[in-house]
DNA sequence: CAGCATCCGTGAAGATACTG
DNA sequence: CAGTATCTTCACGGATGCTG
């Protein structure tokens, strides 16, 4: 449940906006193109380098990989461990926060597989009549 | 878990590209800015008029109220019922797809709960340093 | 190797006005 | 009431080039 409140007549449930609700903040960060891709990549593999994430994922760019990586470890989500090499070599991990988040989102995965099909007929079908 | 296989001789788990790819797909769906809060929101209040849902979340647009129904409705996780009556009324109610789907979300939205006080501390740890 | 800097195109979303 | 139409803005993300 988020964040709600009965506030008018119909005691209908109203939620907050962005800035101060949980839900809404962490799904559009876990929402954008690459975020949870790159924390699936994570746990599949543990400990991963930089260029090993990259040519995990593939089809990410390089500056997305490093925003994308960035925002995560801002989120405290994963750790980032830079080894004073040369060449250089910087490791990441997940947090203990993010081996959490797998769970639920485990079973979010689950619940998109099982209704995959469904969801693209449905699709199709809204396509060719409405 | 994604859908992943093993191609190099590294025995990297990789992932196939957003367009084949179930969970990016509906991750990125889902993940959009009103969705899950449109989902949440007749979740939590059942079968809803249009401007009922309008005025539930208030900050958002008729333009992406519309937009973001239409999606939704289109993936086959709202219903949408429209009364041939003046002035025009139209129910929305989540399907027994979205219902399900609720259960996962729920358990997110208690890691959200639950990690929350310290995702945005790690952010102004990271803003105040890095 | 692991990035940062820069430029740029595109689509998502907001504001506003209008309608059956 | 429940939208549609149009215009505009802006941030996401791609491409490229450079560096310690």
């Amino acid at each position: 449940m988020l964040i709600g409140s009965t506030i008018d007549s119909k005691k209908m449930k109203t939620f907050l906006p962005v800035g101060t609700c949980p839900i809404r903040d962490i799904l559009s960060r876990l929402g954008d193109k690459w975020s949870l891709l790159v924390l699936v990549t994570l746990k599949a593999n543990g400990t991963m380098r930089f260029s090993d994430i990259h040519k995990s994922i593939g089809d990410i760019s390089q500056r997305m990989l490093t925003v994308t990586l960035r925002s995560l470890e801002a989120d405290g989500l994963v750790n980032r461990k830079v080894y004073p090499e040369v060449p250089p070599r910087v490791e990441y991990s997940l947090t203990p926060s993010a081996d959490e988040l797998m769970l639920p989102l485990h079973s979010l995965v689950e619940w998109a597989m099982k209704n995959m099909q469904d969801i693209v007929s449905s699709r199709e079908l809204y396509k060719n009549k409405g």
